[in-house]
DNA sequence: TATAATACGGACAAATTTATCCGTACTTGA
DNA sequence: TCAAGTACGGATAAATTTGTCCGTATTATA
């Protein structure tokens, strides 16, 4: 596993929220679960362009960071579902304020982000 | 210069967002310009950990974005006036809601955060 | 009996971001 | 004249994140 060298900073809350969602796919991930589809395989066919292996370690790292909690089943074949936790329910507003702002700048936006 | 070699994606606003204010130092820096330290000497001794060369650097992706304005005065020695365009003011509230959700819940992610 | 589906993980490579170290130019004040 | 302040940028190294390629295990279905 990857061992950071250099200290996270969280001085301020922004920081905080930053901290959580960074990750090329975690707002993807908690907006799936926020919407029942929940299982691995599943999150890996809604979102095809991200590798497997990718997903897991985002997973990994919201339920880490108290934003989702993971129900193993034991069962055969394996069965895992993810939820989200208070917490991250919680972030589900913001989500969608920020969300919305994007939106709502979307044109003016995209022209301005070199792709 | 680095060039991109895979597309930036923005299919959701919260990306926009995202794409926007990723940047170690943005939200720092954003945050300061709206509070009136607005040069980037100032804005350096601010943000002492930040080298200046990265600074300078998200600065420059925040004009990019459409975030802040640069206004350079023609004078000796040289003086640089970053403000908030009418598109970064809009990211304020934004920026609030986001810090509080953070600051409301540091003490449990405080915990989680790995440093 | 192969194939696909379920889920997970190690080792390593590629991409990206952040930091370091160099240098430019001009001016004011000691 | 020398140090410090103002602002900027190239080249490259280090840190970090993301992606690729491998392999494990079990079960149901064709």
């Amino acid at each position: 596993m990857y061992e950071r060298k250099t200290p996270v900073n969280i001085d301020c809350g922004l920081h905080l929220f930053m901290e959580v969602m960074n990750g090329k796919w975690k707002i993807n991930l908690v907006w799936c679960i926020y919407n029942e589809i929940k299982r691995p395989s599943d999150l890996q066919r809604k979102i095809p362009n991200a590798t497997r292996r990718v997903l897991e370690g985002q997973l990994k790292q919201l339920v880490n960071h108290g934003i989702l909690s993971k129900k193993t089943y034991d069962v055969k074949p394996p069965k895992v579902e993810y939820s989200l936790t208070e917490l991250g329910e919680s972030l589900i507003p913001i989500i969608k304020s920020t969300a919305k702002w994007g939106e709502d700048n979307r044109e003016e936006l995209e022209k301005l982000i070199v792709k």
